[in-house]
DNA sequence: TTAGTTTGTGCGACGTCCATACAAAACCCG
DNA sequence: CGGGTTTTGTATGGACGTCGCACAAACTAA
């Protein structure tokens, strides 16, 4: 109904802000449901069918939809509809720097991988610039599948284990890793020549990556935990990523939930995240640093561990789920969100962990009388962030399409 | 830039929503500063001046803007614009109801207070309908006065103690107050003909109060803490008040700080509210119930025995900010605010809670190192709910200015 | 085959903003 | 003191986008 976010950026507008407003309006209607005709989109969006088939030629040319033989229809009377779906040529590329991996993928606008990889590197002591020399070298493999399969590129974003600055792109303090103060935007916008580049928090796009396409479709309030060596949250708000005013929100993994506990990399006392990381649920239950780094992905051989019966493991699992959620409930109580999700590390392990967690949060959320928050556990686990990072530019490119032309219209206009 | 709230009920645009737009554009651009030309209008806002012109044009048909003299201007060449300024002829009406007292306020668009009441009442156990009858019997007192001098009311809202549903102003439950389950919006409206009539909870009305006219105006993000008896917060986030899913969101009052403490009304044990609120203050620092009640502002008898230096208060208000500290601390590091307002009784109360509240924040919050998060007093006090209540509704005609034309145009349509 | 229904497109009308031109009202300066 | 300059507010024609309507195409039902 109102126009703009009602706060006091206020812009003005003029026939071309109706006519982009519209164009995200149909794309969005096509991307929420089945293939659809011009005038079933018509009918829903209370668009007139003349005005609909003007923006879908549009958006047909800017390859974003195609029309896809008939619609189907059970034996009505009438001309049959031209079916409309989303291209599945226009693609974005998403990277992660995460603590003991690097990982690349390539997602189109209908949410299928077209393309996948991960190499696991310790990047603990390493200095950044050889890091994001790999990640550049997976990017570039990336983009010349895209150009291979004659795809286009809407963008690129990477997943960053720590506090980011959305805006600049900057890493400002990654604990996990050692980094801080790192433009890595900038740099990998570069090394690219010049292709522009997001960056965000792993959780954050973790969280956008269940919206897109995993467990928390539709829900427009909720909390994704992303733990692995750090544990992050991303939040949703309203349809929107929550962050807040400098990006330090959600800093779930530095909550204190036992005041009397260990040291956090971060320099305070009994942070979740002391309990609840991947290696710490594993120094817990007694396993080594020795053999953490032995069984090269901690996760699968707690995992393991587990499924063996092993005692100590499944304790301090259970006393994970507990930690989280302790720190879960006070976010809870704030933000009032339908649901949580538990993903990263947190997902291989959650049959461990998702009944303490829930006990904590029934015990704690002063409203679950009312309006019971579910726990969720997260559709891609590990590959969330990658996949997240991809769906940032694929969010983007849906709620402004026009924007696709700025970047490879150039060349098409000369063509039409 | 970008349409809509990007989320996902997105909505046609056109002309008539360009036309709109542009009407809370020019609108809230004149009200955020002091009066200015349509042209200096047109250069801020990005519009031409015709444009402009016709838009302030019919802004002053609906009686929200006016010209007032001559722009205000510094020996510079050229004809003299004719300065705007909002119109003082619009008004809202605010209701609160509280537990000891009730209250009303009249407010015009450019902030100033034209009408003011306020009754103390014990209305703790008393049942809904005699307190809403006094309420209906304020309200119709003060649009007397709004008939007598000529003004237009634009709507009423309602501040109350409680778990509120904005969406259908129906408060769901009241502790403190002892009611539940009770339609306050539309019970008051039936009692005043009719008359489109918004509740919502008091500390987010208060907040909204602070960024309308008072200490936080400007800020984007801050919490708004409004202890009385019991404790609230209001949420501002990215410019607008934030409620969670279910209107649950921002209970500050009953997060856990102290797990061996009293029990709360709401069956809790230990919550802040038992530490802070203004009669566990008082209950705290030795005043027994019925000295309370003999005293009836309890608040002023705090600030008294203060100023005499009662060792026993200034304790026990000491104790409430490092509790308050503690509560806000995770609500900070989870939202990531620029400041913190104390409002309600905290107001008069501020001098001998600031600095516990500020040394807790300083110890607990993560990124108190990068951003520090501001302690700011009310400016209102304990008269920020009821005024909040008056902008809830003045807020609204400035972001949909022509919705003014739907309540009372009917009428002017005919003289033009 | 014929009538009825639905789809997609073409055309004129309307509303809104932009660019431009112009009169009015001030200041500046000789 | 009067002309030139600058700025303001308004009026007019053009561009753009949606709406309403009409029409041909394509299918079902009888």
């Amino acid at each position: 109904m109102s126009f703009e976010r009602a706060g006091h950026p206020p812009f003005r507008a003029d026939q071309t802000t109706v006519r982009r407003a519209n164009l995200g309006v149909v794309l969005q209607q096509i991307a929420g449901g089945a293939p659809r005709s011009r005038a079933r989109v018509a009918a829903e969006t209370g668009l007139t069918r003349g005005t609909v088939s003007s923006l879908v030629g549009e958006l047909i040319d800017l390859d974003l939809l195609r029309e896809t033989g008939e619609d189907q229809r059970s034996g009505r009377a009438g001309r049959p509809g031209l079916a409309l779906e989303l291209s599945d040529r226009v693609v974005a590329v998403g990277l992660e720097v995460n603590v003991d991996y690097l990982a690349v993928c390539v997602e189109d606008l209908a949410g299928n991988v077209r393309y996948e990889k991960r190499v696991h590197t310790d990047n603990r002591r390493t200095s950044p610039r050889p890091v994001l020399n790999r990640l550049v070298r997976l990017a570039r493999e990336a983009e010349a599948v895209i150009g291979a399969e004659g795809l286009v590129s809407a963008g690129v974003a990477v997943a960053l284990p720590g506090l980011v600055s959305a805006e600049s792109g900057t890493l400002l303090r990654a604990p996990n890793l050692g980094w801080s103060g790192i433009p890595v935007a900038e740099e990998i916008s570069s090394r690219l020549d010049g292709v522009a580049v997001r960056a965000d928090n792993e959780a954050n796009l973790a969280a956008l990556a269940e919206h897109w396409q995993g467990v928390a479709r539709g829900l427009d309030n909720f909390i994704c935990v992303f733990a692995e060596v750090g544990v992050g949250a991303g939040i949703f708000i309203g349809g929107d990523l929550f962050r807040g005013s400098h990006g330090f929100g959600a800093e779930l993994g530095h909550i204190t939930v036992d005041p009397g506990g260990l040291l956090c990399q971060c320099g305070a006392i009994g942070c979740l995240e002391t309990i609840v990381g991947q290696e710490a649920i594993a120094r817990r239950a007694g396993i080594s640093d020795d053999d953490q780094r032995r069984a090269r992905n901690v996760t699968r051989e707690l995992v393991r561990r587990a499924e063996q019966g092993d005692g100590e493991v499944i304790a301090s699992l259970s006393e994970a789920g507990r930690a989280l959620g302790i720190g879960l409930a006070s976010a809870v109580n704030l933000f009032d969100v339908d649901a949580v999700v538990l993903g990263g590390c947190l997902g291989p392990l959650a049959p461990w962990l998702v009944a303490d967690v829930h006990e904590a949060l029934a015990v704690r959320v002063l409203s679950s009388g009312w309006s019971g928050c579910e726990v969720l556990v997260s559709k891609f686990g590990e590959g969330a962030a990658v996949r997240g990072a991809a769906a940032l530019t694929l969010r983007s490119v849906l709620a402004e399409p026009w924007l696709v032309a700025e970047r490879n219209g150039s060349v098409r206009e000369r063509v039409s």
